[in-house]
DNA sequence: CTGTTAGCGCCTTCAC
DNA sequence: GTGAAGGCGCTAACAG
């Protein structure tokens, strides 16, 4: 593959003029650059950014690294931070860390790699003190003098760290969607969430909580349901269990869109129809939403913007900017079918136990 | 950032020991050893790749160019290839390339790092033009006598190319996804698929024109309906069309899960029984398919298992290993509940026609 | 087993 | 405007 000198020789110019050509054009006779370009065009040559990046130190790269890849909430997360770090002339390369481990790997790999900055998003690993040993970690590498990484967090749990972070406004979000099954009417609301001691499940959890507080409903643990993993199907068996008290919630709150999917399953296969005899709702605006029957009413998150504010973010702080402040995302209603008024039949089954 | 030199000065060696000791360790005396391993850890010493790439010529690093990221289809694809990589000790990076401008910045840029190796995976650009000419573009850079990058090709389309490629047999899917229809007795049979001058799609056609024609059924183009997107909207759209025809088909062979849910949600819709009035199957076996009700019957791509040989292909082409065959995929079918046997009043209608 | 020398491809600094 | 020298951090090749 050619380089700088090929170029050089070939156009009878000194290598350091080719450098120029390509990083700052206009500091050279415009006759000179025209048989440097004609030059490089010739023998297809092309940067090798690695060398550059040996001596600029700057790699112009920055990482962002998923809690998981497969998951579908993540999606437009990324296109969004792909466009707009593209648009500042970035480029972005992807890592999976789904546990401690391979996240810790990722970021070293990534740090040998020496991407400028990196974006990571909400881990939820087995224990919340792994949670802060990573951060912990993340801020001693934020604190190197020499090549100090910029870090930006997408709602990280524990929350206090010193790192800059976008925080997602949970306990909102689960206010939302409350709030909207309140209006229909649904005072037995069930709420569906997973079994993990990260902010995200706590905060939603605590607006469910206090939002049936509020209507004067106290706490009926037999209408909690958690589950240990993210997963449709078994969303679908803890709702079965919750279909089964009495009284029966008149509405689930699930905790994001993949358990609603599944507590949709789960009230399918009872012969119940959707809203008429239970509403469900969920929270993300994730596609699985958007594709089951009938269609989920769901609180969305601003995915794809949430990306490009996190790319914006990280960058300023690679260009050095000191007062980029952290951020709280808010959240929407999307109301659909998935989601009616309060019937008559059931407000009496539920009017008994009131 | 502490460099080799400052390890090797604390350890009191020459720096090309450090180097070896983390390269290969057993080449050094254990005193020695230990010695510059705590100098190490004391500084905290990590490796810079880029250094090392300048030197070595290689980055131990793969990229993986997807059409699209947000895709569902590719998720497990990513794992497998992340697994089996890590496996073999390199790096993944992954770009999105979802059209022609697009796939060529991002392979340039995978270019520019220096990776060894790229797998892309099924591109559809507009036009088969820009297919061929990208195919073409990837054909010199692997010819290219210093640093020559290795590819592989997943379901590339025209499949007419120099470069090693996984071929999936789209021909075979659709055929077993046929079968299993004409085996619950069903004969009108409508085709659901995109607009798209991909082999993917051409192949998949091409096997449900076969099938009906091994059971004489001439092609009916009214129980053909092509979209100009793979978008869940658009094909519940165009299936409203499929069921408004006579004879109305009794099942509809979607090319793929994502226009299959877009039929289950057209099917819903217009009140019909799935699989009792109708039934549906898609190519793929993504979780959007695992996750409608009722559960779609499809063919199912091994995906993890195909990212897996990808980068196991790739990584032997790295190697220089030379024997190394393109594949040829194969798929299973999955019954679950969206087919069923054609029963006897949609029968009748159907033979008023045969 | 360990060290010396040289150079990967590029850019920074300082001359001309 | 252009060029020559030197070095980024590391390792290959050759010595000892």
């Amino acid at each position: 593959m050619a380089t700088l000198k090929d170029v050089a020789k070939l156009a009878g110019v000194a290598p350091i003029t080719v450098s120029r050509v390509i990083n700052d054009p206009q500091s050279v006779k415009e006759r000179t650059r025209l048989k440097v370009e004609q030059a490089i065009k010739q023998i297809n040559y092309m940067p090798n950014s690695i060398a550059r990046s040996l001596v600029t130190n700057r790699t112009n790269t920055i990482g962002v690294l998923l809690s998981n890849i497969a998951n579908p909430y993540f999606s437009d997360f990324i296109l969004g931070v792909e466009t707009k770090a593209r648009e500042l002339g970035k480029n972005v390369f992807i890592c999976n860390g789904m546990n401690y481990e391979s996240a810790m790997s990722n970021i070293n790999l990534l740090m040998e790699k020496r991407v400028d900055g990196m974006i990571l998003t909400s881990f939820e690993f087995d224990s919340i003190g792994l949670q802060e040993k990573l951060l912990r970690e993340l801020e001693r590498l934020n604190a190197n003098e020499k090549h100090s990484v910029q870090f930006v967090l997408v709602d990280p749990s524990p929350k206090q760290t010193l790192l800059t972070s976008i925080q997602i406004d949970n306990y909102m979000a689960a206010t939302v969607a409350m709030d909207h099954l309140h209006e229909l009417g649904h005072k037995a609301i069930a709420h569906l969430s997973l079994n993990r001691d990260a902010d995200v499940w706590i905060d939603r959890f605590k607006a469910y909580k206090d939002a049936q507080g509020r209507i004067n409903i106290p706490l009926n643990t037999e209408h909690i349901a958690l589950i240990d993993k993210e997963d449709v199907r078994l969303a679908e068996e803890a709702t079965y269990r919750l279909l089964l008290t009495t009284p029966r919630p008149t509405a689930i709150f699930a905790a994001n869109d993949t358990l609603a999917v599944g507590a949709l399953q789960a009230a399918h296969r009872t012969r119940l129809r959707i809203p008429e005899d239970i509403s469900i709702i969920g929270i993300d605006g994730n596609d699985i939403a958007k594709h089951s029957y009938p269609r989920m009413t769901t609180v969305v998150h601003p995915r794809y913007r949430l990306g490009e504010l996190s790319a914006e973010l990280l960058i300023d702080l690679i260009n050095g900017k000191e007062d980029t402040a952290s951020l709280l995302i808010k959240c929407t209603l999307q109301v659909n079918e998935s989601t009616g008024p309060l019937l008559m039949q059931t407000e009496g089954i539920n009017e008994q136990h009131d």
